[in-house]
DNA sequence: GTCGCTGCAAAGTCTTTGCAGAGAG
DNA sequence: CTCTCTGCAAAGACTTTGCAGCGAC
């Protein structure tokens, strides 16, 4: 293990999201901060759909010289919703996760246990939504659907603990 | 037009709802309020999904001799909600709405221009949802599935103003 | 009567905003 | 150089909580 930083370990398909995201920059006459890349980065990163507040640890962790305050981030997730970047989801009262929305569009599978949250897609219900939109004639701009319920994992342990 | 209250226009299926909202008091040795009963009854007359300020506006109006405070609302909708009398939609930032979930269940057709929602049922797409929950050994609690576009008529209203 | 419920106001959360200095273009 | 972006702290919006008095049972 050498000395290399996170930045170098970059995968090409980070380098194409990148280059994506300072364009869209460019366009917007945005400029480029390296607070916002730390965060489309952390995003890239991440597996899970993250809060603002749970961005912003893992980047205060990853990257404490940075001082990156909470403000910033939410500054930024907003610009990236606005540009489609990213998506967010709405829970209960647990507030706000997102994620990125580079990548191809999926729906979402919420454990009301541990919060876990699983993507799936089904072409039938993708179908079906669209044909729904244009009964009712509205224009469709996006859909999202979640399934609440217990994960796997947490209906073993219940049969543990319960 | 005589001068009957609105509690005397009551039609069988509020009553049997508010039969069955007394049951609950009962179960849990919750006591019946007005307050309680005219949170639940704006809610049945509304077509709408209502926040928890809009309701308070509603219930100013129309009974206010009763003061009622806003922390009664979200007590009462918390209440309700706990006891699946009523469900809640996050939205973006547009907070949470709620509505009675005494009706069958539906799914939501969301207009981001003016905020209307329109409800849908659709037996194809929730055999599915159930079908992708066994998939992945989820055991599903509830699921709920929104459209977002532009509905009919403001897609109308864009042709004239835009 | 008792004990839960209510309104009010105060306290929490979470998110946004104003501002002065830092930094990208 | 200019003008945006940032961190900080203060302000906002929304929701919850503490408390004393009121009211259902």
């Amino acid at each position: 293990m050498n000395s290399q930083t996170d930045f170098t370990q970059r995968t090409v398909e980070y380098e194409i999201l990148l280059a994506r995201f300072k364009e869209l920059l460019k366009k917007n006459t945005y400029k480029y901060t390296i607070q916002r890349e730390v965060i489309l980065e952390t995003l890239y990163k991440s597996d899970e759909h993250l809060t603002p507040e749970a961005l912003h640890q893992l980047i205060k962790e990853k990257f404490p010289e940075l001082k990156t305050g909470i403000a910033t981030i939410y500054r930024t997730l907003s610009l990236l919703e606005d540009s489609d970047m990213v998506t967010s989801l709405s829970f209960g009262s647990q507030g706000k996760k997102y994620e990125l929305g580079a990548k191809e569009h999926h729906d979402h599978m919420i454990c009301t246990k541990c919060g876990t949250i699983t993507e799936f897609v089904d072409e039938a219900i993708e179908e079906r939504q669209h044909r729904i939109a244009e009964e009712f004639g509205f224009e469709m701009q996006d859909h999202s659907m979640q399934i609440y319920g217990i994960c796997k994992n947490c209906k073993k342990l219940r049969f543990i603990y319960d």
